[in-house]
DNA sequence: GTTTTCACG
DNA sequence: ACGTACGTGAAAACC
């Protein structure tokens, strides 16, 4: 179906103005014709565009002063603000950019143009129409194939409305637009409603009575004020109702031919250069080439099926979209491939690719340079096709790796603009309601998309990761990482599922003679899952004292262990409650057919460069607590090997006195000083003999602050002391370690100055809640600066170590496998006969990732299970 | 879908 | 006067 664009010229202008007027960017030509208007209105506008693509547009104005609105209610016009001086003469200059980019539009002197727009919206039949506007009025106009593009807020948020949408966000259908103007009003359009009648009032009649007719009607069901209320409004109500409706049968004096869109890009980029427009005008210029004609942009609807991949196409670089099922990727199933080199773009179904023995060669050709998108779980699913193929790019990497706060799909391709014209869901249906019959033709055409959106993620950050002088990071760490991620996934970990049964079981019992106790002491059943009804139980019945947020939390609960025995059991509850459904039963829904364990790393999931681990997480199994850590017993080697885990000792505090090039503390670790107790010696002025346990667990806390961006009021939370003898303990710390006090203040102003850090392999992490206006949004940001570089080395230290540990365990051909990565720490599957050669391996790897002014120490543990690894 | 809680480094 | 320790993911409750 052709697709019409309909534009609510005058609401978008306004807003347009206003969201640009303020934000402190002064827009105006070097002669003072102020432009910010037409910036907000043309970025908008270039995005509806991009989204609708339509093969019709109109653009709808007001005719006159911009005073008035409604001539049917003389009173209350005028109410409305003359246009700013600085909007005035911008009204002329959108009309003539929309006539420099041959667009049509229209405004009619005694039509308003939400009427014309209502007009041609019920007129286009054979049409999709998308209304644009920032107008909520117009969502009236919404029908099963007229929807809305709402301006949300700002310049940027756009919104689609349609029948569905309206309802789950307003509670309305569209008609009842217009009913609950009637009742409320609305200032800004100068409809008057029932007086004392708001937003709330108005929704809930119109759940019960539907319309203003019928609340009028039965006004005498309602109570006293509300009464009272509508009764003397009634007149308004019903003039308000006449005053919101938009006319939807005015005459035209056009023919609906005249809407085409055949856009002058030449002429638009023209208009905004002589408003010295240029990053605007660029925007337009995509769809030009080097000889000034129109580019043949890639038509989206231009996929083409192929049988084989024509050979025309296969000298080139392409990106590369793998159509699968979208299962978890042990399940998944690989429909076909789409492919492009920006100026054709293919779709071949899977059964055909594997017999196309050109493209199977160019897959794996290593001088064919292939683009991809999340390239580890292509990998995953190339494998069980027996494809073998050789990426040199993973856009997903290069978008997180430009801009960490992308940690998700949605969230790249929202930032770069990226869509494909139907969702998954459209296609195959959901999970639960597939569709039988795919529309290849539709499928073929989202993947063509996909591939093509690939193409252009690239295109957009290639630049930055030069520019960043991340080149280095991406191809030297991530990139390898990347395969050595997906053979570690592959591989999995062995998990003896009998053993988590008799956790869960063993578990179980307790769970339910600590219940009972609970149950007597609360002296009736209640979900102890359930903060609230245990906050009733506690707080109310047992009237223990709180706090004012209630908070029943392992950390506010344990001030209370004294006052009443059933705090304790409580505690206890909660442990094995996490025990048993988390990790016994949790993690026995992850066992593979092959009886392991495969998690999946991602690599772009956090802010500082650290893996993540999911599906399930083996980055958080119990360590900490003995009874819990039992669920590392069910964690095994595969026969006739052991595990071999790997951490490294306080490997941020090292990161961080190379970074601050304190010399007290490389000392310290030169020597080979226990570093809590050195940090114990300096802070509170004691011999090492005079350290007390207490002292040195307090300096251990002193040093995790300092990692985490201290504040004296976290660490006085921390070790429970009062902030001023917090404040006092960082005080000596930075005059014991005064680089560390000069490292973190230039690193918090190398951030206010440039709104980022980044680590010692030049991995960025923006920080933009530096500059919020906020005061604590602003500390978090500056905690977030000191902590971020120290974290993200550690992140990049052993992702090297990784990478070499791999390079010589190929060289040695070994039998062992790299099978997981906590952080700190890498486990190993070693056959018994590598051990010793393993433990050395391994240790090399990990002490001489980098070479800093301190030195790395790791210890290895050996065992035959997880737990005895340890 | 969001919030609370808790497991890890 | 303000109000926090940094970074994650999963389960359960709740709306």
């Amino acid at each position: 179906m052709k697709k019409l664009l309909l534009v609510d010229g005058n609401s978008m202008l306004f807003r347009a103005y206003y969201a640009t007027a303020y934000s402190g960017a002064k827009m105006s030509t070097s002669n003072g014709i102020p432009t910010n208007a037409i910036f907000g209105f043309a970025s908008m506008f270039q995005k509806a565009l991009d989204t609708v693509q339509p093969d019709a547009l109109m653009v709808a104005f007001d005719a006159g002063k911009h005073t008035f609105r409604h001539d049917l209610y003389e009173d209350y016009k005028g109410g409305r603000q003359p246009a700013p001086d600085d909007l005035v003469p911008q009204f002329q200059l959108v009309r003539d950019m929309l006539d420099a980019f041959h667009v049509f539009w229209i405004e009619r002197a005694d039509i308003e143009a939400d009427d014309l727009i209502g007009t041609v919206s019920k007129i286009a039949k054979e049409y999709h129409t998308t209304v644009l506007t920032s107008d909520k009025d117009l969502l009236q106009l919404i029908d099963h194939d007229t929807d809305v593009l709402l301006m949300k807020k700002g310049i940027s948020e756009l919104g689609i409305m349609d029948e569905e949408t309206l309802k789950a966000e307003m509670g309305v259908t569209p008609p009842q637009v217009i009913d609950l103007k009637g009742l409320m009003g609305d200032k800004s359009d100068n409809i008057p409603g029932i007086p004392g009648v708001g937003e709330k009032t108005a929704l809930k009649l119109l759940d019960q009575y539907g319309t203003v007719e019928n609340v009028l009607e039965h006004s005498d069901e309602l109570k006293g004020a509300l009464q009272k209320k509508v009764v003397e409004g009634a007149n308004l109500a019903l003039l308000s109702k006449q005053l919101a409706t938009i006319k939807t049968d005015v005459d035209l004096d056009f023919s609906l031919d005249a809407l085409a869109f055949e856009p002058d890009y030449p002429g638009i980029v023209e208009f905004l250069q002589g408003l010295e427009m240029n990053t605007l005008s660029k925007r337009f210029m995509e769809h030009i080439n080097d000889n000034g004609s129109v580019e043949e942009v890639i038509r989206e609807d231009k996929v083409e099926k192929v049988k084989s991949v024509p050979a025309s196409l296969l000298e080139d670089d392409l990106a590369i979209y793998v159509n699968d099922t979208h299962d978890l990727y042990l399940d998944a199933i690989v429909r076909g491939l789409a492919l492009t080199n920006k100026k054709e773009c293919v779709y071949i179904d899977i059964e055909d690719a594997k017999k196309d023995e050109q493209l199977l060669a160019y897959l794996k050709d290593t001088k064919k340079k292939k683009i991809g998108y999340d390239v580890k779980r292509t990998m995953h699913l190339f494998k069980q096709l027996g494809i073998d193929a050789v990426w040199h790019e993973d856009t997903m990497i290069m978008a997180s790796l430009v801009d960490s706060s992308l940690t998700s799909s949605d969230k790249i391709l929202e930032k770069y603009d990226l869509h494909t014209s139907m969702s998954y869901e459209d296609i195959y249906g959901k999970a639960n309601k597939p569709i039988l019959t795919v529309d290849e033709d539709a499928e073929a055409l989202r993947s063509g998309q996909w591939a093509n959106n690939i193409y252009k993620l690239y295109d957009a950050t290639i630049e930055d990761i030069h520019r960043f002088e991340m080149d280095d990071l991406y191809y030297n760490i991530e990139m390898p990482l990347t395969e050595i991620l997906y053979r570690m996934e592959e591989e999995g970990i062995r998990c003896d599922e009998n053993v988590l049964d008799s956790i869960a079981q063993e578990t179980f019992k307790k769970i339910e003679e600590e219940s009972k106790q609970i149950y007597q002491y609360a002296n009736k059943e209640f979900n102890i899952n359930s903060p609230k009804q245990l906050g009733e139980v506690l707080f109310d019945d047992l009237a223990l004292p709180s706090g004012k947020k209630r908070s029943t939390s392992a950390e506010k609960l344990e001030k209370l262990i004294g006052i009443h025995p059933i705090i304790e059991h409580i505690l206890t509850y909660r442990k094995l409650s996490k025990l048993y459904s988390t990790y016994a039963e949790g993690l026995k829904k992850y066992i593979y057919k092959d009886g392991k364990i495969h998690t999946i790393y991602n690599q772009c999931a956090t802010q500082t460069g650290r893996l993540s681990s999911s599906e399930p997480n083996l980055q958080n199994i119990s360590v900490r607590d003995e009874q819990a850590r039992g669920i590392r017993k069910a964690f095994l080697p595969e026969e006739g090997c052991v595990l071999i885990s790997s951490d490294y000792h306080q490997i941020e505090l090292r990161m961080l006195a190379d970074m601050a090039n304190e010399k007290s503390l490389i000392d310290a670790f030169n020597q080979g000083i226990d570093i809590h107790t050195q940090t114990a010696m300096d802070v509170f002025h004691k011999k090492a003999e005079e350290v007390t346990a207490e002292d040195r667990r307090k300096a251990k806390t002193v040093n995790f602050g300092i990692v985490y961006g201290i504040s004296d009021f976290g660490l006085a939370t921390q070790l429970g002391v009062s902030r001023v003898e917090a404040a006092d303990f960082i005080n000596e710390y930075y005059r014991a370690y005064p680089g560390i006090q000069t490292y973190m203040n230039s690193v918090v102003e190398f951030c206010e100055k440039n709104g980022y850090v980044e680590t010692i392999s030049k991995r960025r992490r923006e920080i933009p809640e530096i500059h919020d206006k906020n005061y604590a949004i602003r500390e978090f940001g500056k905690r977030a600066a000191m902590n971020a570089p120290i974290q993200g080395s550690a992140a990049d230290l052993i992702k090297i170590a990784m990478i070499h540990i791999d390079e010589m365990m190929e060289k040695k051909k070994v039998k062992s496998k790299m099978i997981l990565q906590v952080h700190d720490e890498l486990i190993f599957n070693v056959p018994e006969d590598e051990i010793d050669l393993m433990k050395d391996l391994i240790n090399d790897g990990m002490v001489h990732a980098m070479t800093l002014k301190v030195p790395l120490t790791a210890e290895c543990a050996i065992g035959k299970t997880w737990y005895e690894a340890k």
